[in-house]
RNA sequence: GCCGAAGUGGCGGAAUAGGCAGACGCGCUGGUCUCAAAAACCAGUGGUUUUACGACCGUGCCGGUUCGACCCCGGCCUUCGGCACCA
């Protein structure tokens, strides 16, 4: 055994055996439970960043104490590859993004086992190779054929700068999400997902998921926004047609003074046409069209509005209804027509006092009366209804329900609900993804591509200048297909898809990677699945973690899945930042991972990183918390150097307070580390309880009487509690020490309850809950002799001296309090 | 506006079921070793006060419950995150 640390040589040579042992393979096996460790796979970008070096550090910390304690676990790891930066990457620099790509790869998975991380690689996938986009495009199909794909000519979000089309998941205030840039509106013809037929489930569902952050679960709420009212409709004045509105207050319904559809509504044209305002109107409806998203729905802008010269009937109470259209009513949502009631909603009020439009109260708070003429604001809390003919007396909550049946029987309208989930637009006009497996015939119209001609492959003589249009329409060789339906010309769908959906099934595919026939053998997936623990960063809250759950409701609902959550327990670790904010190249407060590794070390690296923050929150990233880490795996080295001789006999000595506190400190460890590991997740409190033991063996180091048994038995439950967080100086310490086969394929070690009995303990006793003494007592002490003891020790008797002793109470093994006044 | 999370020494953080606040690490101070330094090892390290023993104060703020509150309850403040002219 070398008598220094040295974490070069020593990282290199564990790796390359790992590999050759190929350590960490797994294989399905129903005798024995299974675990499923998943990160999410990166984008592969280049290089890792220190965000995947905490992430990846997590899940293999996971993953080697799941096997260590008997597990079959899965451990994979593959590629996000498709997408954006690789076809940026191939316009700027003249390369090939598959070359790109492919080269990326090759790297990160070198910088990837250079940490030491034990993966699967037999079940590696790569979301941009042909054998997994094949199975990306036949999932494509199975969703089409079961109804939940569908193309329609809509008004997209369209990012400029990527040149492509955006889902509303994509799209942050008002922004790209991936660039920044504002996003217009673009009339175009794409296909989409039908995600909101999943959208009442994939809400319920949550409900299903305790071992998610509840912060996850509310994000998803928020985003799929459900919403219940009713939908009622107002007859047009002399006219045959209506007018559907949508509100989730009809309890004020009689409170009524206008009606507002959004600019966009197709009846605006119509009602306006030839009249005396199709010119203001339609001057106001390009004004608003103008606006960018942010300045269309911020609460900021100024309500504006029109009358448009029409009327229509409140079907409650018969009144003519003046129609208007205004900026804050969005055609996306609802019908894309509101009702106008300024006594109880902050926007109407305003539009109301703005142009001067009647203000009816309907309903009453209780302790006081509302004056519509000195009102400063709508009043929206509950009440009592008024001005609401027969409803008039009653609970605006239980009127809710009475309006809503009044109307169903009137036939007035229906109860409605709605959600603000939209169907999801996985169409997009760039090279670097999934062809969309559709073709275009003349004579027969839109044509899946048949199965038996999977992949459709993406071609190679492409011009990636972005246009606006997907490169692939530069491909002859691509474009031209042949019907197969009637044998004829046909053309291919040129846009391919979003890389979300790839990465919406990865998952299944790890569980059978190397299927040929089957996008995933049921079989696998019903040993493997679902994952037991993810981890990922927050920022796939809604995007990947909610279109994933869709995949797999779908999948399951098409018959190819018994479960129907694919994430049982999802972890979202925060961020590494470093002085207060998010590394980042615009900011230039990053550190790279792989001068870290160069300079530290991988094990060194891995616990920092693990010992600074739990593992969900943000971690503040120090080099000389780095240098802290490195200085501990040196002194656990010396440590074990100093015993090494120790492991050559097998004699014990005598067992003296000093080894028989060593033999329960060893054993404390052992059950700390594995409650913070095991229920908590906290790495950061493992680390520091096996730093005390390391602490506890140096004392010990002091003591004349060494017992080699005694120190045998610390050493080693030291160095097998290290494995998780420092694989490489945990296995070269094993072996050091007479050991054949790998640490991490041993055992967790067992807490000896014999060990951790104590003779002696310390309480505290207290007067009026202050701290006064501490007792070394015999543990096991009853309460009564606890107390007795307490209030004979002289300083104790000293200090309530004089006063009276109101009451004394005692916990059993912790402490007495004595109240005295 | 609605929803969620957080606030503890100089710093990162601990306190797992209401029972010793500050584990562990960083930094700092002192010591040992050394010609010297580094490394290593040992000791100390919340604040005020005291020669000292000790005392008092102390977990964002105000109040409550309790023998006892970082922890539970009520009300605020601040920071971060999500949703938001969603009808």
């Amino acid at each position: 055994m070398d008598e220094r640390y040295n974490f070069k040589q020593l990282e290199a040579k564990w790796q390359q055996n790992w590999r050759e042992a190929n350590l960490y393979a797994s294989v399905a096996d129903a005798g024995k439970p299974k675990y499923y460790a998943l990160a999410m796979f990166p984008y592969p970008s280049g290089n890792l960043h220190i965000g995947h070096v905490r992430n990846y550090s997590i899940v293999d910390v996971i993953a080697r104490f799941k096997r260590m304690k008997g597990f079959n676990v899965i451990h994979p790891m593959g590629w996000d590859s498709f997408g954006l930066p690789a076809e940026n990457a191939a316009i700027k620099h003249q390369i090939h993004p598959s070359d790109w790509t492919w080269d990326n790869i090759a790297n990160m998975k070198r910088q990837l086992n250079e940490m030491g991380i034990s993966y699967d690689w037999d079940r590696e996938v790569a979301s941009c190779h042909p054998d997994y986009y094949k199975w990306t495009q036949w999932l494509f199909l199975e969703f089409y054929r079961h109804g939940l794909v569908y193309r329609k000519k809509a008004a997209v979000n369209w990012c400029p700068s990527c040149a492509t089309v955006l889902a509303n998941e994509q799209v942050v205030d008002g922004a790209c999400e991936r660039c920044d840039t504002p996003v217009t509106k673009k009339d175009l013809t794409q296909w989409f997902f039908k995600i909101t037929d999943y959208a009442q489930t994939l809400l319920d569902d949550l409900e299903k998921l305790p071992g998610w952050p509840e912060k996850v679960k509310s994000m998803q709420r928020n985003w799929i926004g459900r919403s219940e009212g009713v939908e009622l409709r107002f007859q047009l004045e002399g006219s045959a047609e209506d007018i559907t509105v949508y509100t989730t207050r009809h309890d004020t319904i009689y409170g009524v003074s206008y009606l507002v559809l959004a600019p966009e509504h197709p009846l605006v044209d119509k009602l306006t046409r030839g009249t005396a305002y199709e010119a203001p109107v339609q001057a106001f409806v390009e004004k608003t069209q103008g606006l960018n998203e942010i300045a269309r729905t911020s609460t900021e802008t100024e309500k504006e509005g029109l009358f448009i010269g029409s009327y229509c009937i409140n079907p409650l109470n018969g009144e003519k209804v003046p129609i208007w259209i205004a900026n804050y009513v969005l055609m996306e949502y609802g019908t894309g027509a509101v009702m106008g009631v300024p006594a109880h909603d902050e926007r109407d009020f305003a539009f109301a006092r703005k142009y001067n439009l009647p203000i009816r109260v309907v309903i009453s708070p209780r302790d006081r009366e509302l004056d519509p003429d000195t009102m400063t604001d709508a009043y929206h809390d509950p009440g009592i209804m008024v001005n609401s003919a027969s409803f008039n007396g009653m609970e605006n909550k239980a009127a809710m329900e009475k309006i809503a049946d009044y109307v169903e029987d009137q036939g007035y309208g229906v109860r409605k609900i709605n959600f603000r989930l939209r169907d999801w637009l996985i169409s997009r006009q760039r090279y670097w993804g999934a062809p969309i497996p559709m073709l275009y015939c003349e004579k027969c119209g839109t044509q899946p591509v048949p199965e038996k001609d999977l992949p459709v492959l993406l071609p190679t003589d492409v011009e990636f200048r972005p246009s606006g249009e997907s490169p692939l329409t530069t491909s002859p060789s691509f474009l031209e297909a042949t019907c197969p339906a009637c044998g004829g010309k046909a053309r291919r769908e040129t846009d391919t898809m979003d890389t979300f959906v790839c990465s919406s099934w990865y998952y299944l595919r790890f569980c059978s990677p190397n299927s040929r026939d089957k996008a995933f053998e049921e079989k696998d997936v019903n040993y493997w699945m679902p994952v037991d623990q993810y981890v990922g960063g927050v920022e796939h809250a809604i995007l990947h973690l909610l279109y994933s759950r869709f995949f797999t409701k779908a999948l399951r609902d098409f018959g190819y899945l018994k479960f129907d959550e694919p994430f049982q327990n999802l972890l979202t670790q925060g961020m590494v930042c470093m002085y207060g904010s998010k590394m980042s190249k615009s900011k230039g407060n990053v550190v790279s991972p792989e001068e870290i590794i160069a300079k530290y070390g991988a094990d060194t690296a891995r616990l920092f990183i693990l010992f600074a923050s739990p593992p969900e929150k943000d971690l503040e990233w120090s080099e000389q918390g780095v240098e802290g880490s490195y200085r501990f795996l040196h002194r656990v080295w010396r440590l074990v150097y100093h015993y090494r001789e120790m492991f050559k006999t097998d004699g014990a000595g005598e067992m003296d307070d000093a080894a028989r506190s060593l033999r329960r400190m060893t054993h404390v460890t052992i059950k700390r580390v594995t409650d913070d590991v095991s229920a908590r997740f906290n790495f950061n409190t493992a680390i520091s309880a096996i730093m005390e033991l390391v602490n506890a063996c140096y004392a010990y180091r002091e003591h004349p009487e060494q017992n080699p048994a005694v120190v045998r038995e610390a050493i080693t439950a030291l160095i097998v509690l290290l494995a998780p967080f420092a694989p490489h100086i945990a296995e070269e310490l094993w072996q050091s020490i007479g050991n054949g086969r790998s640490v991490h394929l041993e055992s967790w070690p067992e807490v000896d309850p014999e060990a951790l009995v104590q003779d002696e303990i310390t309480i505290v006793v207290q007067i009026n809950g202050k701290v006064r003494e501490r007792l070394a007592v015999p543990a096991g002490l009853e309460q009564k002799e606890m107390e007795t003891l307490a209030l004979e020790e002289p300083k104790i008797q000293q200090l309530i001296a004089g006063k009276q002793v109101v009451k004394v109470i005692g916990v059993p093994g912790k402490l007495v309090n004595i109240v005295v006044k």
